[in-house]
DNA sequence: CTAATCTTTAGAGTCAACTCTAAGTCAAGT
DNA sequence: ACTTGACTTAGAGTTGACTCTAAAGATTAG
């Protein structure tokens, strides 16, 4: 079975060798095996289970939960519940961040008008009777 | 005219006193004025430009980051060009924000099917024959 | 007038997530 | 055999963004 160094996960993962070493340190590989020397020697599978870490860390999760979660899958069936809560749990939390930054995109997409218009005249006194417009920008 | 305490503010804002006062160190408030006594005068503009900045931090920017825009601000029409920049910039990076949550959606849907089935069978030994499927979750 | 509750400052402390250093071991090429 | 480069560890250092403390001054309610 192919194996693979830290570096070239690391690569591989657009990480470095030194955040890797932290994830495990950390507890988030307690199933990459070793060789006699020592040295790591990541499976495909490992990769894959990183790239999960990566997907939760997407979400916000600080490492510390994901931890919580490595413990969970090493602990086997007895906690498929808590497993799946989690994914749930994820799934809101991710379709929040979204519905944010949708109304992020709102106010600078107002933003970007304001300025297309304001460089457009030269100045930005062509705001000052604006409605409810900003001051300061 | 109305104006606003600095906890007043926090609490329309859902931050702390400090952090505002840590902006204001860091120099993204400076035009927010004083009384005599030293105590801050918050105004429906200077929250309005809080909110700015709220919206700005939301889409990762560092805080140095946004006491240069605040500068440009300060520099008036000359910097009219890289304002409209900068929040174009900024348009392009939450768009890939939220590709990215999607992507990151995927995974998690994914995994929120992978977890129903297990729970549903009692076991993940369920998956043991899923074609690409991932060993340790 | 007084007590309680703001507010101010400078500066120290915290926290998460890296990021790096030092000293040593291991592996590959010539 | 030797050199170069990658790997290992423990532990120290860095960074960003707060978060708090202490000591002082200001404001408000009774």
């Amino acid at each position: 079975m192919k194996t693979f160094s830290i570096s070239e996960v690391a690569k591989e993962l657009n990480v470095t060798a030194y955040t890797l070493r932290y994830y495990d340190k950390e507890g988030l590989m307690p199933y990459v095996e070793r060789k006699e020397s020592g040295q790591r020697l990541f499976k495909e599978s490992d990769i894959a289970a990183l790239k999960v870490i990566e997907c939760l860390k997407s979400t916000g999760m600080p490492i510390k939960e994901i931890k919580t979660f490595i413990d969970w899958c090493t602990d086997g069936d007895s906690t498929l519940q808590q497993r799946f809560d989690m994914f749930m749990e994820r799934k809101a939390v991710v379709d929040m961040q979204i519905a944010e930054l949708k109304k992020t995109m709102e106010l600078i997409d107002h933003k970007c008008l304001y300025y297309k218009t304001a460089l457009d005249a030269g100045t930005e006194e062509i705001h000052k009777n604006d409605k409810i417009e900003i001051p300061h920008y």
